[in-house]
DNA sequence: CACGATTAGTTCCATATGGAACTTGACGAC
DNA sequence: GTCGTCAAGTTCCATATGGAACTAATCGTG
């Protein structure tokens, strides 16, 4: 962790009465697992109308924080640069428009992450001969080798995330989770639609 | 969805073969839901050693993109603004320490935020009795309005994203992200010791 | 086949962001 | 008490970020 002590639970005037667990919006059951937990940690994880959001943000958060920090101080690479490396990593050969449409970055930070990675010669790339706006994108053998060295850590990382999870537990998780992601073009495109379908 | 059309899974060289599903690090069962998904994504969904951070990145994606974005046009609050707010609306009375703990901004946004909400008269503060360095942040009647105005659209949209799993599917998921945020104090603080301990 | 609409990618620019240093106060040790 | 250390918030500054406008190419449609 960077920034902000998780621990320090002490002086501050929060946590108040420990509500009724079946009504709790946070779908109850405030165990005493909240040991270690800032208070207002707890308020948010068990008194929270959007607990979803908030638990995935708060997840999130620990994750990227970690992990793109590692990776920025040790390979100077920002999170949109890193985010296009692992893209092709996943995947060689495919677009910025691609990159765009799967990690919600602006298509102008991405243009950019390329330029530079393309300066560093982490990546290479030639004109799409189908469509000639587009580039196809690859990484080269330097690109490659940041990859091997920065994915089994990451992979390290979110293991031990997950290591409080039982192994049918973690694949109870992932398959929920992955529901979510299949039906996400399913939603309203904005907040609105949703606000007057009310 | 204000940026990139997670449409078009069309014409893009994406999509390599589909594998065993009972290996794959997504956790498998590749369904066949994946219609309206970017083929990048579903690569990124199923073809994964990261399966967990691209799920919950995204869905935190698709939770905020729409949400901050609608309420910063509606009400000029850019996110760390509309977070201390939030926390407020769960908890009165708190201190920028404990936004700054439980939320992963650093300290000088909230305080930044802090100053402009009092600007606008959203919140109020009143200096610590017991510690003359800090301040007791209270919601104004005005800055009560703002909540009472987003977040029901907020949770409903919230409920839009989780419509696709049943009530008993989305208890379980709530409990168990509950349980990794309540472990969270006890994973490493970064990124490097887990790769010693390795 | 030419025109309007759309898309891929880049550039420009205003600003939101976060690291680091700083101020003031609390706290523990001696 | 006084000193060194740490914590709460603020300020300063360099820069990463994203909106909007732009260029060039594609695509549909009459």
């Amino acid at each position: 962790m960077r920034r902000g002590s998780m621990a320090a639970a002490r002086q501050s005037p929060v946590l108040k009465s420990v509500e009724d667990p079946a009504s709790a919006p946070g779908h109850g059951a405030r165990a005493e697992g909240d040991a270690g937990l800032h208070p207002l940690i707890a308020v948010k994880l068990w008194e929270n109308p959007c607990w979803f959001s908030f638990r995935i943000n708060y997840l999130g958060l620990r994750f990227n924080l970690p992990v793109y920090g590692w990776i920025e101080e040790r390979y100077g690479l920002v999170r949109p640069e890193y985010v296009v490396l692992y893209a092709l990593h996943l995947q060689d050969g495919i677009a910025a428009k691609d990159v765009v449409a799967s990690a919600g970055f602006p298509k102008n930070t991405i243009s950019r992450a390329i330029q530079k990675l393309l300066r560093r010669r982490l990546i290479r790339r030639a004109s799409d001969a189908r469509d000639r706006r587009s580039y196809v994108l690859r990484l080269t053998a330097e690109g490659r080798r940041i990859l091997d060295e920065t994915v089994p850590p990451m992979v390290a990382w979110e293991k031990r995330m997950l290591a409080g999870l039982s192994r049918e537990e973690s694949q109870v998780l992932s398959k929920l989770l992955a529901r979510l992601v299949q039906d996400s073009p399913n939603w309203p495109t904005s907040i609105e639609q949703e606000e007057q379908g009310q």
